[in-house]
DNA sequence: CTCCTCTTGTGAATAATTTCACAATCTCAA
DNA sequence: TTGAGATTGTGAAATTATTCACAAGAGGAG
């Protein structure tokens, strides 16, 4: 009697991933023109990969091409979206209503790729309430009801350092599995939680950095 | 007669500088913390990475180190300082001022890294003016005039992705010979300006990914 | 149906990066 | 001054990622 086979085992290069949405991008591109068939060669100029980096990335998810032809724009447009997890909505809670929180809360990008902020929290109650019709800050105490209620996935964590390990620890106990954190420390959680770490000033000082290195200052 | 030496001919992985911001923010603490000497083994658990490959990065840029006792935390961090061209203050000038320019603009933690944002420019005359006592939305035709003016280096580009090519373009013309790029698209420049590529739905990308295959959705 | 052209998919080769393991050498104590 | 204990710095080994190069089809023309 077959066991239903494992989805996927092969390894891929964490690299592959990240650039998953470049090519996510440059196919609704392509769907919005019209354009039904691509080449890895087309595609990979377009993202600035090479193409046999295109197409090993594509192959690790099996034969998503048609040979002597090209991909299927639509058809391979599907498969990314699957691979990305984004076939269903992504429902995003973000923790910490400063700036950062705040910033990230209205992003218009996020739509476009499956992604929803659904709910802040804040310690402060000076932010607790509505933001606008769609939007509303609610106190930290109800982080577990909350992401009960809504079907909150990710936790975005947008508060200061000294906070962060805290109010991980309290994502985790309200049942979350996934945290995007972009406060700069390192998070202790249980294995089983994902977390995800963002660091806005890497590209930056690497630009600043290559500054000093090739202009000397 | 002999030649300047060049500064550095020693090649490293790219990776590399984009593990030095959590050294130096880690070595900030511990100078805080009024801690002189750190090993690699504690401060690499710290950031999370391996004692070897802190070693490793720091060796690129010399023998940083003291064998047998660690590194001399004021010492590591000036040089760290100087690696990522901190060691004098970086100014920004943002392109587009909407809610990405607006909150980067904003954004508290650039200071500590030695970066500052001196200007905004805008298409929109509605946006025109001062923001606040330091900082002011300026046509986007005063772009060469205040780069020079105020000594901006490095132009952050957050406009619509329809625009980009045309705002690097200006910014190119400009002066700017580093361009930090929020939109979306690969950008045409001459070889001597750097782009650094900034992309915010990577990391939230991934870990839907991480969902839709751990958890299975 | 056959041939020719095109482009994918993929093992193998190459290149890049990380980890290992230990010699070098510094500190401290006696 | 010497020896014990610690920790760096770094070639070499191991691992990971990218590129190459070509066989395996697919599609279209005649």
């Amino acid at each position: 009697m077959p066991e239903r086979t494992p989805e996927e085992l092969v390894t891929f290069p964490k690299a592959t991933i990240s650039r998953f949405p470049l090519y996510f991008r440059a196919l609704t591109e392509y769907n919005h023109q019209n354009i039904g068939l691509v080449s890895s060669e087309e595609m990979a100029q377009k993202v600035g990969v090479t193409p046999s980096q295109l197409r090993k990335d594509l192959s690790y998810f099996g034969s998503l091409g048609i040979r002597g032809a090209g991909y299927d724009v639509a058809y391979l447009l599907a498969k990314i979206k699957e691979i990305l997890g984004m076939d269903r909505q992504r429902r995003l809670g973000i923790i910490g209503a400063g700036r950062m929180g705040m910033a990230l809360a209205g992003y218009s990008g996020f739509k476009q790729h499956g992604l929803e902020v659904l709910a802040l929290f804040d310690i402060d109650r000076a932010k607790w309430g509505p933001v606008n019709e769609q939007l509303t800050v609610f106190p930290l105490s109800e982080l577990a009801a909350q992401r009960e209620k809504l079907g909150l996935e990710i936790a975005v964590l947008t508060v200061p350092k000294a906070e962060a390990q805290k109010v991980a620890e309290l994502a985790v106990e309200a049942g979350f599995r996934a945290l995007w954190n972009f406060a700069p420390v390192r998070l202790e959680v249980p294995p089983e939680v994902i977390v995800q770490y963002e660091d806005i000033v890497v590209g930056v000082l690497t630009l600043s950095h290559h500054l000093a290195r090739k202009f000397g200052t």
